[in-house]
DNA sequence: GTCTATACTAGGATAGAC
DNA sequence: GTCTATCCTAGTATAGAC
């Protein structure tokens, strides 16, 4: 250990680092959103934040922890997002908000897709702490939301809330706003409230 | 131009072609569904035939017709599908067939995902004739329905036709199938019918 | 930590014999 | 039309100088 003590702040050139890095994930998030994991190339990443391929990789030790990276600021961004939510909203109201900003960040092209099955994006989140306990904690916030929400029949008591949490997560990265945003026929908000009437009150006539 | 007539049934020899082809075919459609386009590989498909990868390159000229040809089959599959329901039902009825039906194939493993936006696949498949009809074929006889239920009343009128038609799509591929089953906590029909239930009802209880 | 240059591999496609 | 053997590109990752 030294006897200086080390400075209360972060040093300038460490906060330099931070922010390159930040910059890094940045555009790794957006590239995934643009083109999942599997299209997006790391040359394709070092040219867009316009540092060397090989300088990635003093920062980040594979594609995958390069993705990961991602994965976990957007979970933390969904955290935020919770945290800022009114407490004394209703349930349903909460669950309508959480998918409207998800729908929102989907449109702005900053929401990267559902890591599929078997690629090895998804073993490396499985393994991956920080994304997983994030997870878990939006999980569980939603879940209450859910279970609230069927207490007081505001929801379809009917569905298991496992159901309704895994149909809430794959809306957040429906294909369906894609398929609209290119016909060019609606603005985004429109897109985003005819989605989010499809969901939560279906297709059927009330 | 040859003086002799041609048989009029083909050659036991084309025969055998056309079911090594199905076969191929077939395979193609199963790896398609289980990991997507960009993860499968030629030699995999190989492999699974049972024929030497260069074999492949005889009867389909790159992988993108390799899998367009799987496409084709699907859509063919549909629309026979389609013809096959009774002219008699309601619009909705009709739909909600289709969707059941859809769902139960990608339960059995054999709907391929729909092609992510900058997919090389995309683009063979928007220049694929036989691709593009049969989807055009198929948009128009469910839109069809769309229309009239929405006439009558079955389907909320206020929500685009355009818009019901890719929910419709993006539920045949939806990934909460895969989630539930993966869960391993309820049967393929319990499944089907809750996917169903949540596409048509929505998430809010009635 | 950044660069240039390069190693290594997977995977799509083809040559050429049979 | 099937095979074995090979080509070639793209893409992940690393070496080594500064």
């Amino acid at each position: 250990m030294s006897v200086i003590a080390p400075p209360a702040k972060p040093s300038f050139k460490a906060q330099m680092l931070q922010a390159r890095e930040e910059a890094i994930v940045q555009t790794v998030n957006r590239l995934l959103a643009e083109k999942g994991f599997d299209a997006m190339t790391v040359d394709e990443v070092a040219a867009a934040v316009g540092i060397a391929k090989a300088s990635l990789y003093k920062h980040f030790p594979s594609k995958e922890d390069l993705a990961a990276a991602a994965m976990v600021r957007i979970m933390q961004r969904t955290q935020d997002m919770l945290a800022a939510l009114p407490a004394d909203a209703r349930p349903i109201d909460q669950l309508r908000a959480v998918v409207r900003w998800a729908l929102q960040v989907q449109l702005a092209g900053e929401m990267p897709s559902l890591p599929s099955q078997n690629s090895s994006l998804r073993a490396a989140l499985m393994a991956n702490r920080g994304y997983l306990d994030r997870l878990i904690a939006v999980s569980d916030r939603l879940g209450g939301w859910i279970q609230a929400a069927q207490a007081e029949g505001a929801i379809n008591p009917a569905l298991p809330p496992i159901a309704v949490l895994y149909t809430l997560y794959a809306r957040a990265c429906d294909p369906v706003l894609e398929f609209l945003k290119a016909g060019g026929q609606h603005s985004d908000e429109r897109i985003v409230e005819l989605v989010l009437s499809t969901c939560f009150d279906g297709l059927a006539a009330r």
